[in-house]
RNA sequence: GGGCCUGUAGCUCAGCUGGUCAGAGCGCCGCGCUUACACCGCGGAGGUCGCCGGUUCGAAACCGGCCGGGCCCACCA
């Protein structure tokens, strides 16, 4: 099973040496103190000599720098450090690294804001280049254009100080992350691993280009892939227009009257009735004059609109597939740009059709659709006013325009939308992939078993990884798009626009019968999707990826399933036929008070170093573990409260439980020499609770395992502990030494059960009577406390001791008051237990006459006839 | 339109495959400075488990419907 780890301290069933157990005991400095004994002691360091079986390896999120951590971060980075943490204890070999995500849009805009610079790809790189400011956010103004390579050193400078930021609060939070292993998704290694990556996919014909109309951001002026998607209500009105027919108007309705000039066909349903004797036909669009055929297809819905659509190319995704199965021609009128052409279209023959177009050319389409709605109110075209509705319509998530659909030429990447076993086998990689919890499988199936296409892995911006490719020019300067020129893979990275292909020179980039570089970079998803392979070494050191992958765990958020998640998938199924890991665990989101999800302002208002400091870390990753995989959680204060109650509890109880006999006096954790019943029914308890936490947490369960730990922790504090102390403080004889042993042993454990929720104050205990770190002492075992007796002597002793207080609470007088007779109601069932520990009871009860046991029938004891004695009241 | 999650004390949540399951902590009320802890301890009050049906000897739990909250997907005429 786990195997042992070679820097695992001693035994733990082993004699202790001297304890140092300080008189004050507190949490304040542990973060700083204990963080700089880690990194000192390389406590987190990964042995790559370990075997991959010995591994248990994490593929860490990468933060996007450029953004601020919030406490989104903090909660779902704790969960990742409790499985960590634990697997480490349990003898695996830890692959715990941190990345930071600076290959994106964010950081695109930091740094141009930064340094008032722009990414302009075609101009040469500059090494002298010294931006015209520093710290120019907010600031406005020209922004003076530099080359790729310059971007990416700037960009390069600037996350250095965020990394730092988040290094520090990372460290200060706990994360046992091997700090020596930090990877960066714009690095040069990033860089290649990503294009080998690309070029792999294009040997193997996975990767392709095509022509063809797709999703497209007017304002980022890119083109957008699925996953990018979302739906926005957004406001618009019907128009019915009049088609004119041989018998005839042809109504359609239409939110988008624009595109009149852009219409190829009028569809109906095939069984619609009302349509039968105009298939076949043609119409003449309305102040086009486009003679436009009546077509049949079973994607119209007779109950939408009029029944009978006009299909544009391209207005949404419907008519791409209508213009695609129907064989419709092109007649494209929208740019790159949102702007309708400039040019008039050959489509248009008569002389009031173009003159019609000239009004609109150049326009965006919002007030193209204002004049198209006058044009057609002119000629009488428009049947009735427009209809105001509410409609979802396609953005780009970082855009606030509406989507268009153009035809360019992009770079896709299979992942099953176009393959029906390319799906199925993605599918069946899901299945087999183990998702925490497991209904959100159900997220991956939707997601892939709804792709409508392949990844679109292309995007016309100028930060980022960019395609490893040059076209040869024609005689003409055109590019041959279907006779790349590719680098070898020891080349990478290259950057296509500064770099020359084999077998060209530089002065022959962009003239005739030379090169041109491959103008795109690549979607920031075709670098992440990657993480295992950039992480793990796949380029550069295959022996460290034999060790580490397939990995074995994928910590991530739940919205990012369709797009982080499933990409990993495909990537590695497309190169290593492997799942990237075998499990997955998902972390809900953190909830504001209101249930709304924790928004940037607020996260911003309450910062995680803030929280870590006011509160201790112990305390927020308390927090953070009470929450349940995939669960959404409420912020909450008081949670954390109640942690760092907790963790000051581990402080003070664990400073008595080692208080007992002299401090150089070895103390024997030796099962053996605890012989008391409720000594030893404890330790039966302890057993179960280790049994039941370590399957919890084995199962991605730390919640539960947390839960059993502090229950029984709590009732060990203010049962147990009060039970025995007076025996404890005894002189020699077995009985004390049996409460002596007991309490050492269960603190042992119960440090060790803490240790990957509270790592701060279970080091500071263990500091005091142990040797190395309880981060790599072994996670204990149930078997060695495992005793005949049963755990319910202890609960019996504490009704017993309940109701004993409860009579004083009621008389309200102080617990110290001594008790010189009482009749103790005893449930038969709690009587054995009772009885074996009717010592103890007697000392934490201060009962110091006759105590007298009596059958009772209620579930408690209870005590009545109590002569109480309070204690003289001193001054 | 489809799918997933969710609705248990004032609050945050446990209640795993139906029978000590009506719980915990916080908050609240009362008491207590007890040689670990006042960043504490002890005791107490608080809920017809969203609503309506059904299955069952028995349901917070299983099934159906409805209502509320959150999220995701869907062809935007």
């Amino acid at each position: 099973m786990s195997s042992e780890s070679p820097n695992t301290p001693a035994a733990p069933l082993s004699t202790t040496g001297t304890r140092q157990v300080p008189d004050r005991v507190s949490l304040d400095g542990v973060e700083t103190r204990w963080d700089e004994a880690w990194t000192a002691q390389d406590l987190y360091a990964f042995d790559r000599t370990a075997t991959r079986e010995q591994v248990y390896s994490i593929d860490t999120p990468p933060p996007t720098v450029s953004g601020s951590l919030h406490v989104g971060h903090v909660f779902s980075y704790t969960h990742t450090d409790v499985v960590a943490r634990f697997q480490r204890m349990r003898g695996r070999e830890v692959f715990y690294p941190m990345g930071w995500d600076d290959n994106g849009l964010p950081t695109e805009r930091r740094v141009q804001n930064y340094y008032g610079v722009r990414c302009d790809p075609s101009l040469p790189y500059d090494e002298d280049f010294a931006p015209p400011f520093e710290g120019g956010e907010g600031k406005s103004g020209p922004q003076v254009p530099v080359s790729r390579k310059n971007f990416v050193e700037l960009c390069e400078r600037l996350t250095v100080e965020d990394e730092r930021l988040f290094e520090a609060l990372w460290r200060r939070l706990g994360l046992s992350v091997d700090w020596s292993r930090t990877y960066q998704t714009v690095s040069a290694e990033s860089r290649a691993v990503a294009q080998q990556a690309f070029l792999r996919n294009l040997a193997r014909g996975e990767a392709y280009q095509a022509e063809a109309p797709g999703l497209w951001d007017v304002t980022f002026q890119t083109a957008v892939a699925q996953a990018e998607l979302e739906a926005r209500d957004y406001p618009g009105a019907f128009h019915r227009v009049a088609f004119h027919g041989a018998d005839g108007p042809v109504h359609i309705e239409t939110t988008r009257p624009e595109l009149l000039p852009a219409c190829v066909a009028l569809i109906a349903h095939p069984d619609d009735e009302r349509y039968q004797h105009l298939f076949g036909t043609t119409v003449r669009s309305p102040l086009f004059d486009v003679e436009i055929p009546v077509l049949a297809h079973a994607l119209a819905e007779p109950d939408k609109g009029a029944g009978i659509a006009m299909c544009c190319t391209f207005g949404d995704l419907t008519d791409v597939q209508w213009w695609r199965e129907l064989q419709l021609p092109t007649r494209s009128v929208v740019g790159r740009d949102g702007r309708i052409l400039r040019d008039t279209p050959e489509w248009l023959s008569t002389e009031s059709a173009r003159t019609r177009y000239e009004e609109l050319a150049g326009k965006t389409t919002f007030s193209a659709r204002e004049a198209v709605v006058a044009g057609l109110r002119e000629t009488g075209d428009l049947d009735g006013e427009p209809v105001k509705t509410e409609r979802k319509a396609n953005f780009y998530e970082k855009g606030d325009k509406p989507l268009e659909i153009v035809t360019s030429r992009q770079w896709y990447i299979r992942n099953g939308g176009r393959d029906e076993s390319l799906r199925e086998a993605l599918l069946a990689r899901g299945a087999e992939l183990g998702f925490n919890p497991d209904f959100m499988k159900v997220r991956y199936e939707n997601w892939v078993s709804g792709l409508n296409g392949d990844w679109l892995v292309s995007r016309q911006r100028f930060f980022g990884v960019p395609f490893p490719v040059w076209y040869p020019l024609d005689e003409h300067g055109e590019p041959q798009h279907d006779k790349p020129l590719l680098p070898t893979e020891d080349q990478l990275p290259i950057d296509p626009s500064s770099d020359v292909p084999a077998g060209y020179t530089a002065d022959q980039r962009g003239v005739p019968g030379g090169f041109a570089a491959d103008p795109d970079i690549m979607d920031t998803w075709a670098t992440s999707s990657l993480t295992p392979q950039i992480v793990g070494g796949w380029r550069t050191d295959p022996d460290l990826f034999s060790r580490v992958f397939p990995m074995d765990l994928r910590p991530q958020g739940q919205d990012i399933i369709r797009t982080w998640l499933f990409s990993t998938v495909v990537r590695s199924h497309l190169e290593h036929g492997s799942l990237p890991w075998s499990s997955a665990a998902i972390s809900g989101w953190i909830l504001d008070p209101d249930r709304k999800k924790m928004s940037k302002s607020k996260g911003n208002v309450v910062t995680p170093m803030g929280l870590l400091e006011e509160h201790g870390s112990d305390a927020v990753r308390y927090w953070a573990a009470s929450a349940r995989l995939g669960t959404d959680a409420a912020f909450e204060i008081g949670q954390m409260k109640i942690g760092r109650r907790l963790a000051i509890k581990v402080l003070n109880a664990s400073k008595f439980a080692l208080s007992f006999g002299a401090a150089d006096e070895p103390l024997a954790l030796d099962p053996a020499l605890v012989t008391s019943e409720i000594d030893r029914a404890m330790l039966a308890g302890l057993a179960d609770v280790v049994d039941k936490a370590t399957a919890a947490l084995d199962a991605y369960d730390h919640t539960r395992a947390l839960e059993l730990s502090e229950t029984f922790f709590w009732t060990f504090c203010d049962d147990y502990l009060e039970l025995v102390k007076d025996r404890a403080y005894g002189d020699p004889s077995p009985e004390t030494t049996s409460a002596r042993a007991a309490l050492a042993i269960a603190l042992d454990v119960l440090l060790r059960l803490f240790a990957p929720v509270l790592p701060f104050a279970t080091e500071e205990v263990w500091s005091w009577w142990r040797e190395g770190s309880v981060h790599r002492a072994p996670w204990p075992t149930a078997e060695p406390l495992r005793t005949s007796a049963d755990p319910g002597v202890v609960s019996a002793a504490g009704s017993a001791l309940a109701a004993l207080r409860k009579v004083k609470s009621e008389a309200k007088l102080s617990m110290r008051t001594e008790i010189t007779a009482v009749e103790l109601v005893v449930p038969a069932a709690l009587r054995p237990g009772v009885e074996s520990a009717l010592g103890d009871i007697r000392a934490a009860g201060r009962v110091t006459g006759t105590l007298t046991l009596v059958d009772g029938e209620a579930e408690t004891c209870v005590a009545r006839d109590a002569v109480l004695v309070p204690p003289a009241p001193k001054d």
